[in-house]
Order: C-alpha cells, then structure tokens, then sequence
DNA sequence: GGCTGTTCTTTTGTATGACAATTGACGACG
DNA sequence: CGTCGTCAATTGTCATACAAAAGAACAGCC
C-alpha cells in the first residue's frame, strides 16, 4: 500500500499528518457527513503513535473541518463550517483540485476587496510602504530576471498593498488571496514573461497609490483584475 | 493558586485551554515576539497535563499565533502573521479588547463585501434561500419578539445572504464578521428595539434580492452599513 | 412478545512517563 | 582570547493507562 510518500519534507511528523488528512478531505476522498477513521485506524494506517494523529486532529478541528465527540468520533463537517479562508485550508484546496469553479469564486472575491484595498493604500501608505511597492514593481519589470522570480514579485506586489491599507483584517484576506494568486500563476505559467499590458496596469496602479489617487488607484485594479480574468479564462479553456 | 477559573463551562479541558490562551495572546498579555510559557510552566499554571496543553497550542499554532522549534521554544508570532479572520481569533479579540478601531476595520470589510454578496444574492438565490431571508426579516420585525431573538435574526438574516451567494469564501468571509455583528450588538444592546429606518432597510434589502435587483440589493445594503456605521459611532462616544 | 433498564464495549479525553532530537549556553582547551 | 565540544533544557514523538460518555447488546419485567 505505498504507504510513505514524504508528504511533508523534513518539518515535524505532526505537520505532515495534518497536512494529509488535510488533503484527503479537501479531495473529497473522506466526504462532508463521513466519519474520520478512529484513532487507532489513523494511528495505523499512517505509522505514527496517537499522540500525533490527536494533534493533527485537533488543527483540523480548529480550522472547522472536523467535528465530533467522545464515542461518537470524528466526522467531516459540511464545506459551510469550513474556514476556507484559512491559508492552509486553501492551500489544500489547490493543491488537490482546483477547478475553474473555485477559481472564479475567488475572483469574486478578489474584485470586492482589493480595488478598496487599493484605495485604501494610496490613502494610508506611508513613506516605506511606496517605497516597497515600487520596489516589487521594478522586479516585475526587470527583463533579467527568470519567470519565478517575476511571479514572486507580482505575488509581493499585491501583498504589500494589502499591508499598507493598515487594515490587518485585509492584511489576512490578502494572506487568502495569495494561495489563489499562486494558482493562477501555475495555471499561466506556459506563457514566460507577464503580457506587456499587465505590467503597465500593475504600473498604473502603483503610481496611483504614490500619488494618493484612491480612485485612480482602485479603478486600475478593477482593470487589472478584468484582464487577468480574462487572460485565466483563455488558459483554462485552451 | 485559584487555579480552577471556570474558563469554559463543561466543553472539554483542551478547548478551554486553548481560550484561555487565546485570549491572553490577543489581550497582548503575551505581546507579539515574547516566547509563550514553556510546556512544563503552562501545565502547572493551568494545572492539566501536558498532553492537553500540547494539543492546545497546536491549535493555537494552526491559527498562525504562535511558532517555533524544539529548544526554542514558542513565541508569539507578529500579528502579521495571524489568521485575523479565523472566527476564534476573532471570538478572542472581541472577548478582550474591541476598541473603535477594530470596529472600523471590520466596517471597512463589510463594505467591501456585504454589497457585493447582495448583488450575488439577488442574482443566485433560490427559492428556498429567498423564503429563509424573508423568514428573518420577519422575526426581525416581530414586536412580540425580545431583544436577543431580534439581534439572532438579524445576524442570521445577513448569514443567510452570505450563504446565498453560493460563493463558499464568502460565506467563510460572513462566518468572521459574524463575530463583528456579535459585538456591534453588545455595544448598542441598551436600546431595546432595532430604529425604524434599519429595519426598512432591512426590508428593502430582502425585498431586493428576493425580486433578482442586483443593483437595488447593493445599493440598500451599503445604506445600511452607513446607518448602522453612524450608530455605532455615536454609542460609543456618547 | 415487546419494552425498558442495565451492563458492556468502543472511542475519545486526559494523564503520566519515557526517550529522541535539536540547539543555545557554558566551560574547557589551544 | 577565540574556538570547539559537552551539557542541559525544551519540544517532538511514542507507549500505556485510566476515565468518561454513548451507543449496542442483553436480560428482565409487564
């Protein structure tokens, strides 16, 4: 039965059991309303002593995806309990199967909150902050750099405007957002360089925020989120 | 030493462990990049085993409060790096010190979302999403109703519009400012009855989405977030 | 024969003790 | 005085034991 695939690298057992339950329910390979196999099951199924797998359990209990009581056992709770907004959950979430579907929704998302994030930003940032961002900016442009280190950049880029709203409830939207950033660029990562009209909105709405044009700024991220919309649907299509 | 605060009330030792620390952390009792308690201190501060406060910082961990290594022991990581939407985290925050500007923030999310998720209502609900709305709406106007019953439908009046959405991350979204309704209630609790003009908007709100108006749905929702914005405002200066 | 009460078994909750692994600190030696 | 090795403290993991709860099976009673 295979057995040991090293899920996790060389971090701690525990973290590697979490994230395999974690993965395994996020699949749909233990559904909603099904129960988690007993202890003594995953104590023996995964090699690793009841210690370990109760903490494991514990973590998934504390993200909402599990749920249950003495005698009863553990059973996976219906997807609306989940925090799916939790890093790891989402992280879960891409790693086993995302869909256009998933995708989408978290556009949605996308296009409520960061064109205000922006808005926000080119009225809150400070000093250090614009600094930042036009530093990501510049490593977005540069033509030397590789395909990773521009999509790290760009990942960056949206990161820190959602740090410099000031706003830490953004902040951790923006810790979501990222998981779903990073999908998206696996799934347009064919294409090597970002599309010239990409980088000039990320420009647009970089210079919005130095100038502390909120509008401006927000009105080039609805912008940049149309075309990146755009440009995933045509990935996933062709 | 005291010692046996009963924290939680007959849940299990674990959970009420982890409240407790929870707690402590977002009270800033242990302030961002202070080391938490060793394993063997909090066994004996909390008198339980170390099983039981193991599975709670793991817990704690999972949420993005605490981190670190063997020897190192644990520190409290910078709020950066919190799951500030986690619903417990936030459960600990409005336990132990909401203030007017966490309050705000929250204000500034639910702008960006809520109307929004009323357009998504308005155009995905079913029929069985629409009657559960109207049905909240109503024991929100019910004048027989107490206070409590009227506060609990209209936290689940604006959940249900979350749910409606049929956008999952929404409704993880909904399920964290639901903790931000919770305490905007504590705070204007002493007067008895919901004004006129919120619960026409309200009314409005329903009214909208159960006739498909995105726009209409929108537009209503962000009226009410100003009202109720402002009535916040003044109970908590007056 | 059917219902009810009790016991029993299973599963989680909690405690305890032990050992491994890691790493900072202190002391020894060149 | 600097560098290196040993030690000790702390978390990571395991094994075991017992308590509590809750469904299941069984026995007794009407």
């Amino acid at each position: 039965m295979g057995g040991n695939e090293k899920a996790a690298e060389r971090v701690n057992l525990c973290s590697s059991v979490t994230d395999r339950l974690g993965r395994r329910i996020l699949a749909g390979e233990i559904a909603p309303g099904e129960p988690v196999p007993t202890e003594a099951a995953l104590c023996e199924s995964l090699g690793v002593s009841r210690t370990t797998v109760r903490e494991a359990v514990k973590r998934l209990h504390g993200k909402g995806l599990v749920d249950g009581g003495p005698r009863c056992g553990m059973r996976v709770t219906p997807t609306s309990s989940w925090n799916q907004l939790d890093p790891d959950v989402l992280a879960w979430r891409m790693a086993v199967g995302a869909n256009a579907e998933t995708l989408d929704q978290l556009y949605e998302i996308r296009e409520c909150v960061e064109p205000r994030a922006c808005a926000l930003a080119a009225r809150h940032a400070d000093a250090a902050a614009r600094a930042e961002l036009a530093a990501e900016l510049a490593r977005m442009q540069d033509e030397a750099a590789d395909s990773a280190a521009v999509i790290a950049a760009d990942v960056a880029f949206h990161m820190r405007i959602f740090a410099a709203t000031g706003n830490p409830f953004l902040a951790s939207l923006g810790a979501a957002i990222r998981a779903a950033l990073l999908l998206s660029f696996r799934i347009t990562q064919q294409r090597q360089r970002m599309p010239r009209h990409e980088l000039a909105l990320h420009a647009a709405i970089c210079d919005a925020i130095r100038a502390g044009e909120a509008e401006a700024a927000a009105e080039a991220m609805r912008r940049l989120l149309t075309e990146s919309r755009k440009t995933i649907g045509l990935a996933l299509a062709g």
